[in-house]
RNA sequence: GUGGGAGUAGCUCAGUUGGCAGAGCAUUAGAUUGUGGUUCUAAGGGUCGCGGGUUCAAAUCCCGUCUCUCACCCCA
């Protein structure tokens, strides 16, 4: 029986690892440069990490299993939970903020579908230990400076931002209890994402109270912040919350990437553990699902033992991501090879271990250099140095007698005759 | 867990009324014994997803099954 991938996995083979190396550079890249600190954690850790915040239905969306040592393990599904343990391991001895990153390879149970995979990169950036906004802020613009970098502009996506605190305190101030709360965020989750009709009903399902719907209808209709400061009246925790989100844009206003930014009252994210603003970022051109998800959780470091600390921080996965770049033809960029910097090429088959010889000289110089196993014509040589994408070929013929050495530009078709020594004392300078 | 779609060469796919298994790209070799990219020629590569049925004859029709994929549920 022939063996083939586990479903909702994917091989990497060299022009795909490209890709994939393009993405994953590039997010490490703009995370460094945002100031944040690389941390990675196990790949597996014990199954009632991810029940203790999550619940236990969970446990049916991962890859778990008992060791010999009969331990019930699970390969983490998100890098969370490791973050939050971690952190609180050494809460006393790390300066704050933290501000860390990872890319952790990351694996769920679910059905693969368009964008979603079972096995899967995702970047995660937290910021631990700010409570002003400034940090969600900083988060937010981490994640653009990525898309930005990679090529994406403010025409391409968008970053929808709202706040579950300013929800929760307008839900309350309607008189909606707080243990009905998480039902509703469920339904107006769904706002976006469902008929308009189809939206009423749920909605009427989860607030039976006739006077209590229309007024959260007509909050949903809200498209700007001025327009929610009426509908928080003099509700105390309304208004802070308004002042947050404002202020928060003003913060995204000055580190100059308003544009990409828009308040939407419809994102509200599926999990409960959500304590503040929220935001989503989207393809404009596309109905994928989102391509990135964050917000503020206070509650994190507490919810696993430790101390209550506030934290704020977004995921990026590379299936989503993936699709947007190929989409909008950025991977054509990202090079597919590795690019032979020199390629050596001998004239006749004696002449094969003077070009060893060379090309061991120019690889020890930090240069990248290949040759042709087989040899053959000088002909067939430079073909295969076409098709592996050299941009010059050094070529060893009868000249090497005189110890010189023909330098070959393949870019240009032009080419030089060179003393060995010359050439080689050019690589060392060179760069 | 529910519902649609699709499985033919490494990839993208064609395959008529049931009648010898095909193309392009890719790969390999040659045209070309000191000069590549273009071009030309040839070759290799198939359990037509798998199993059963109908038939003189099945990639094609019927039944079953597996896999992948898309949309729901869910989404950290």
């Amino acid at each position: 029986m022939k063996i083939q991938a586990v479903k909702g996995t994917r091989d990497f083979y060299p022009e795909d690892m490209a890709r994939r190396n393009f993405i994953v550079d590039g997010w490490k890249r703009a995370s460094i440069r945002n100031g944040f600190l690389e941390f990675d954690g196990p790949i597996f850790e014990y199954l009632a990490m991810y029940q203790q915040k999550s619940g236990d239905e969970i446990a049916s969306q991962l890859f778990a299993f008992e060791d010999r040592g009969e331990r019930m393990l699970a390969i983490r599904p998100e890098i969370t939970p490791t973050l939050a343990r971690m952190v609180n391991q050494r809460i006393n001895a790390l300066p704050r903020p933290i501000k860390w990153f990872s890319v952790p390879r990351l694996c769920r149970a679910e059905r693969p579908q368009k964008g979603r995979l079972r096995e899967f990169f995702q970047w995660n950036v937290d910021i631990i230990g700010v409570d002003d906004c400034l940090a969600d802020a900083e988060v937010i613009f981490c994640a653009v400076d990525y898309l930005i970098e990679a090529g994406l502009g403010s025409d391409d996506i968008v970053v929808r931002i709202s706040s579950r605190r300013l929800l929760a305190s307008l839900l309350e101030y309607f008189g909606i209890e707080e243990s009905q709360l998480d039902k509703v965020y469920a339904v107006l989750d769904k706002k976006a994402k469902v008929p308009p009709e189809a939206f009423e009903k749920m909605l009427e399902e989860a607030i039976t109270d006739a006077d209590k719907r229309v007024k959260v209808m007509n909050l949903m209709a809200a498209e700007t912040l001025v327009e929610l400061e009426q509908f928080a009246g003099n509700d105390e925790n309304a208004k802070k919350a308004v002042d947050e989100l404002k202020r928060l844009f003003e913060y995204l206003n000055v580190m100059g990437i308003s544009e990409f930014c828009t308040f939407d009252i419809g994102i509200v994210r599926g999990l409960a553990y959500y304590t503040g603003i929220v935001f989503e970022i989207y393809d404009k051109s596309q109905q994928l699902r989102a391509i990135c998800g964050g917000g503020r959780y206070d509650n994190l470091l507490a919810d696993f033992g430790g101390p209550k600390i506030t934290a704020t921080g977004m995921g990026m996965g590379d299936c989503v991501l993936g699709i947007v770049l190929e989409e909008k033809g950025i991977f054509s960029k990202a090079a597919v090879n590795g690019v032979i910097e020199y390629f050596v090429a001998y004239a006749e088959d004696a002449l094969r271990n003077d070009a060893l010889n060379i090309i061991a000289k120019i690889r020890r110089a930090g240069k990248i250099a290949d040759f042709s196993y087989k040899g053959g014509g000088l002909g067939k040589q430079l073909k295969q140095a076409s098709a592996a994408g050299a941009k010059q070929c050094v070529i060893i013929g009868q000249e090497y007698s005189q110890k010189k050495l023909i330098l070959k530009d393949m870019i240009k078709g032009e080419q030089v005759e060179i003393v060995e020594s010359e050439f080689l004392g050019q690589l060392k300078n060179a760069d």
